[in-house]
DNA sequence: CGGACTGGTGAGAGCGCTTCCACTCTCGTG
DNA sequence: CACGAGAGTGGAAGCGCTCTCACCAGTCCG
């Protein structure tokens, strides 16, 4: 009893044995030390509208001396946000650790959001393990809003994030919902004509392709320019091996290809780390590069430039992509964005030695 | 009033308009279409002691039927858990994303810790710019615990964990609080040690060494291996070198050793990833390995297989280290933690041909 | 000099959940 | 047959915060 009508005084500066005893202060602690109430205290703490500067500053001392930080969980449950955003990458995580692009993407996404004090939580999902424990993270909505990087076909993000209505933005054209949330890419299939016509320019008449993954759209797409270069030139569109976008990838698809199509001039890989791999499985088969194949990569990352020969590729802008994902993000969460946007990036080409 | 008193109605099955209005179910919701309170629920729904079968079962299927998810910000704010530990990583992200060391670990503590449904929240922090922004993170308790990889002198980290009592592991030594953390590390004084007698064995006199970070305990032990054996075979320890364990490192580093110690005929280096970069160097200055200098690399994580010539390393078992780290984090939140604890594995000499 | 504002404030009502506690029924036992 | 044990349940009290709303000065205008 004593105990409980000290507590409630609110003598300004009085703190009381439960204060000292409790671990973390609460609002309260801060509001009885700076002699004002609750919603005051929080006023201040808040970007201090409609706060004199007199309790301000005694808010921002009791602060300051308690050591006192909001609790978040409080918080969120009041104002339903909670200040985080996840990116997402269903993608095992050696592949995510070994692309330059991702690196590239969350550097950026984390610079752009960390302006808005925005954490971003990283949230690698093996594709198939993973699927349902990732849409139940974002089904309780303990993130604000998500950046999906390197989307697959049946991953079933985009319907998810589409249905729950969870501000989204996808870096790469989404299989489905595309109409419904928000993405940038770069245009690929022009990327990959581009390059195309570039070996046919050169006087390749056998030209092969490494592509990506059949079940994500970069994968795709790029498959489409190549045969749509090739169909222009009236060219044989037969020499294709798919592959993951990795250098090991890059060098069994190489060895491959060359084993079915000895004949093959021209070599067109959708990323510049198959690549790598492929002109490693070129030389050790014995072709040179250019010279009896020529080979074009993709995406311009920094491998490109010290494989050997370095490559001719086309360079994607992912700095500006990132960009432009975390800034379509932010338009959502702050209510400004009236309907989903989508940014289309052209990629450019890069000539090395490799084309 | 209508409205309010048919809310409160405990029909079985009878859904309210406010139910199908609002965004997402409550537990308030569940509980009605069961026919039970939001206790007997909320039981039913974590794990039903206490529960009679039927109640479960209408419980079970309620959830069902609403797609309910509790939310876990108000679940937090009671129970004081958030089911989610940070991996934080204090160093610049190009170094986190081309160095395989943090894709296992990431790896294999998201295993471990999947197990136990805790959602492992990636933090990347840059050293200097976002030291506070870490601290603040764990600071307001958004985790239930931490593991901390690479960490640095001055980023505070041990310290502020161990003050705030923060579950928590260290991989590697933290520099200080360090008998008041637990922590997983490799004996890198030995291995560094075990290296170096290779070269010595070898018949090499004139030995210098390319270190890690002088801020971090793995650059410190490994430098001191070295140094011990050479005072052990009373030759000389001054060509030292420091630099940030990155390839591009690696190659200055070789660079400026090698100028400045023109006669060195072997080379410790502390990561195989700036072994690689020396090797270049060491290429490029026309000096043959090992004829001419002979190198040993640590850590053994892939590249090294894969460098001309392949590097004599020491093989550090990360795998273990990431998962005794994060059953050392469970131990903490369990509670069955009594002291801090620490584990020290012993690094194993991988030879191929550079040594 | 009354009325309309306006800046500053605190009381209090939740946000959605867990959990303590008190209560009601069974049973099995002395 | 009374009684205690134990299983199952619901009421209600918070967790720490935000935010509406009512209120109380002052100030300004007609």
């Amino acid at each position: 009893m004593v105990c409980r009508s000290r507590r409630h005084q609110p003598t300004a500066g009085g703190l009381t044995i439960d204060d000292v005893i409790k671990g973390s202060p609460t609002l309260e602690a801060v509001a009885r030390l700076a002699g004002v109430s609750r919603a005051t205290a929080s006023r201040a703490i808040n970007g201090g509208s409609r706060v004199s500067a007199r309790a301000q500053q005694a808010v921002n001392d009791a602060v300051r001396q308690l050591g006192y930080t909001p609790n978040s969980a409080a918080r969120s449950l009041v104002t339903r946000r909670t200040d985080s955003v996840a990116l997402i990458v269903p993608e095992p995580d050696e592949r995510v650790f070994s692309d330059p692009f991702f690196a590239r993407t969350l550097h950026v996404v984390t610079n752009v959001l960390s302006e808005r004090d925005l954490q971003v939580v990283l949230l690698i999902a093996r594709p198939n393990d993973d699927k349902q424990r990732i849409l139940r993270y974002l089904h309780r909505r303990t993130v604000d809003g998500a950046i999906v990087v390197s989307h697959h076909r049946d991953d079933g993000l985009s319907d998810e994030v589409a249905t729950l209505k969870l501000p989204s933005t996808f870096v790469g054209r989404p299989w489905t919902s595309a109409d419904q949330v928000s993405w940038v890419s770069t245009d690929n299939i022009d990327g990959s004509h581009k390059a195309t016509r570039l070996l046919i320019e050169r006087g390749c008449r056998r030209i092969g392709t490494i592509a990506g993954p059949a079940d994500m759209t970069v994968g795709q797409d790029r498959l489409v320019g190549w045969r749509r270069a090739l169909a222009e030139a009236e060219l044989p569109d037969d020499a294709v091996v798919h592959s993951d976008f990795t250098e090991a990838g890059g060098i069994e698809a190489g060895r491959s290809i060359m084993r079915a199509h000895p004949d093959l001039d021209g070599l067109v890989v959708a990323s510049d780390l198959m690549a790598a791999g492929a002109l490693r499985a070129l030389a050790a088969a014995g072709k040179r590069v250019p010279d009896d194949v020529a080979v074009t990569g993709y995406d311009d990352l920094g491998i490109s430039e010290h494989t050997d020969p370095p490559l001719t590729t086309l360079r994607n802008p992912i700095t500006e992509m990132a960009d432009q994902a975390a800034r379509l993000l932010l338009e959502q969460l702050d209510g400004s964005a009236t309907a989903p946007r989508r940014v289309i990036f052209t990629p450019t080409l890069v000539r090395r030695l490799s084309a």
